[in-house]
DNA sequence: TATATCCGAAACTGCAACGTTTCGGATATA
DNA sequence: TATATCCGAAACGTTGCAGTTTCGGATATA
């Protein structure tokens, strides 16, 4: 199923000749990564995915049995490409956590988790594990990067404790992707301010 | 293009014989956005929408060019199915107003429309008139509901007159797609005035 | 009533992409 | 060095759907 899974030696292999290459794998994956955000998955094609990783098709199937599951574990693998939840900022407010969790890294892989979010979309409603994967590798730990920033802020008493948590660690990335999806704008670092000076701030009485 | 363009008589028509019926025609456009919400634009077929409305694929055909064109006339024709800008919720109160304007009715419709953008999500990057379609149809007219009900409460000295209404008029919207889409739950009632009393009307500096 | 056009059903064509396979050449292991 | 497996390129068969056409039957117009 994974790419781990094929990585695992068999029974019975014999130990001669030449070894597969597995280091070519991440460059694969990002490859078809880039064509669903570009393409989405329906459009997406395999010979996209060879021809951009500079591969040939045969390989590809060597490795995942079909498109459905190279796309799988694509997903999976992007898993924490820019959060480091051990390493938060923590500057002592929370307008300052906020501001210094958006670093134009983060910014750009953001883009790209909403477009290939936005490329998986007609097929996330077939595919229940893909749906997990999509939530596990893509949506939760940005949420959860910002419902520890907010806890923080509620355990030194900077915003009240009863406020929304779960909805307000939700708000910016929702914004986020409907600007990107709907009104097809770029969430650049001016508006992602906007939304937490404009919306989120205000929301936990905090005045920026 | 669109169905309203088939209607116009041509020039040297027969006088002769049977009409086309058009009075079916908002059944099969209706049939096509339901099969667009439950399958995406790619995995939907015209048999599928055919089959759907009861009728012969060479009818479709008929009066629609193609796939695209179908799905554009659809997604056009289901303008303001429930909003009536002329007729808005007056309570008093922003809450009030805001609550008010969520009936059982809208939230299906809603919940239909985001299904549709969903569908719609790989194919609206390609073409533009889609994403213009789009925007007039879906995304719009709820967009003005809120800014016209937020402008309201500015004026009567409800709420400051330098919040963020661009942003504030899109973010249950924003909360509802991301729900819906995301996290693959229901946007119900009780969702939707979770957001507006844990993050709107907070961020506006009411308390509920 | 006679006729022209409509209708839905179904068979058909064309094409694009998936997934498979084969090929010659390169390369790591024994 | 010998061998087994790798690699990328390219051809192939199959499938599924878009779009077309044909058919018998129904229906509104004259």
């Amino acid at each position: 199923m994974t790419s781990i899974d094929l990585t695992a030696p068999e029974a019975a292999t014999p130990k001669l000749g030449r070894k597969r290459d597995h280091t070519r794998d991440p460059e694969i994956l990002a490859a078809a990564l880039d064509v669903l955000a570009e393409t989405g998955y329906d459009r997406m094609t395999i010979d996209m995915v060879a021809a951009r990783a500079k591969a040939g098709k045969a390989t590809l199937y060597r490795r995942w049995a079909s498109k459905a599951e190279l796309v799988i574990d694509a997903v999976a693998c992007m898993k924490n490409a820019d959060i480091d939840m051990a390493n938060l900022p923590d500057t002592g407010t929370l307008r300052g956590d906020l501001v210094a969790s958006i670093k134009s890294h983060s910014i750009e892989d953001g883009d790209r988790k909403i477009h290939v979010m936005a490329g998986l979309m007609s097929m996330i409603s077939c595919d229940p594990g893909l749906a997990d994967a999509v939530q596990s590798a893509i949506v939760e730990p940005r949420a959860a990067v910002n419902r520890t920033l907010l806890q923080r802020a509620i355990d030194r008493g900077e915003i009240p404790a009863d406020c929304d948590v779960e909805n307000l660690s939700l708000l910016v990335t929702s914004m986020a992707m409907y600007r990107t999806m709907v009104q097809r704008k770029t969430a650049n670092r001016e508006f992602l301010i906007s939304v937490i000076d404009g919306l989120l701030l205000p929301a936990v009485g905090l005045r920026p």
